[in-house]
DNA sequence: TTTCCGCTGCCAAGTACGTCACAGAACGTT
DNA sequence: AACGTTCTGTGACGTACTTGGCAGCGGAAA
């Protein structure tokens, strides 16, 4: 396993060399293809995983079947330690949108690592907090924004996350359907197609099979606002 | 001051009485009347805030002007503590909903804490996990729901929480005017007069002044979904 | 290649909700 | 009691959005 990714964690940050070796013999390797779930809503949970490479939607179903997405996440995050800490069953669904790798890591090995590293749960408050941060942050856009800002912020959001210099901007490979973007921004399929042409109609994205290059940040930002 | 409330909380819970003892002494105490701010949004915060007494609203406000409240907390709830762990300025406003009494604690008393008491941080860790949880599920609600749905499900959540048996249903003294109900909801406060005013012609609801009783929990909580 | 299916783009129609406007009730202050 | 202010209730109207439907496109599978 690519362990780089990890060692570089937050929360691995301080542990030396030895305990981190030992706390990689516990880690569980699991590879996912797209579309393939780790955990649904409703299964009982004793695992938090880290994603090594690809990317992770979570997500929630209507009783009526609809779906929308919590977040979206990359290499170097983890999710799924809300079952351990706060016991009860998985509240969403992680599905890979791309392919991926994770790392799990059980309850007891999590237990076992605070007892002897109590530093590393300062760690851990810091990725809830920053997590709870976000997520309010999506509550108020939701309220405040229109689709095309709720839009034109999720794209920036995922450039900031994922973006890669291009030659005439920055290339977003978000791996996303406009389908599952509609249900990021919590809007339908069609009112996100129309954002989007709009936007590249006022040339300030090009838009790409699963991914989009943001010509013009500064204007697309204005229209988040 | 009274400390029962404090006892009682969880986070303090494996403590004995003489570290609780230690702790109160490291309280600063805080008291407002409603419509007062603990701190306000772009604040520098050093401190959490235990609510001993009344109720208060966590509220952002869009570049525009307009507000929407992430939550209402009431006795022996916590707040204030992202801050701390992930340090940037607050991102929200904090304020008293009615006569409030709360108890504060500084960053570096609860650090001190977290060093002699290891288990407090999963206390902390916990309390952090239950409210992301709550804030996902108003995320979910604001995609799934209709503006009664959402109106509904808080209507039942407070009754939950700060609901007390009447002789006709359950009283809850929420303290809220309909606006800060509406912006609890993210809606309009007509719109969730309206809806409100439905619940009541349906034998569902009576209203009282910022309170409301619930007389058909059944129903209500059908229409919730 | 050909076929198929998922994804995108777009039009037309319906609607839930916001905004505006106003009036009455309740509450606190002098 | 008289007054202003804040809160509640309700109707009319416009619109941003959803729903539904359909056609073209491209990539994967046969």
């Amino acid at each position: 396993m690519d362990i780089e990714v990890l060692r570089r964690a937050p929360l691995f940050a301080t542990l030396d060399d030895e305990a981190f070796r030992l706390l990689t013999d516990e880690l569980t390797e699991v590879d996912l293809s797209r579309g393939a779930s780790v955990f649904r809503e409703g299964d009982q949970g004793d695992q938090l995983y880290f994603i090594v490479s690809g990317k992770v939607k979570l997500g929630r179903t209507s009783p009526d079947g609809r779906e929308s997405l919590l977040a979206i996440l990359g290499p170097g995050e983890l999710f799924g330690e809300m079952a351990l800490f706060d016991p009860s069953p998985r509240t969403a669904t992680a599905t890979a949108v791309s392919e991926t790798r994770l790392a799990g890591l059980k309850n007891e090995s999590l237990n076992g690592l605070l007892r002897t590293r109590p530093e590393v749960s300062t760690q851990l408050l810091q990725a809830l907090a920053r997590r709870l941060r976000r997520t309010n942050d999506s509550l108020s856009d939701l309220v405040f924004s229109d689709v095309p800002g709720r839009v034109a912020k999720a794209l920036l959001d995922l450039a900031d996350r994922f973006g890669r210099p291009a030659t005439d901007g920055v290339l977003v490979a978000h791996e996303l359907t406009q389908e599952e973007l509609a249900q990021l921004v919590g809007a339908s399929r069609e009112t996100v197609n129309k954002a989007l042409a709009e936007f590249v109609q006022r040339g300030w994205l090009r838009l790409e099979a699963r991914a989009v290059v943001i010509l013009d940040m500064q204007r697309l930002r204005q229209r988040s606002r």
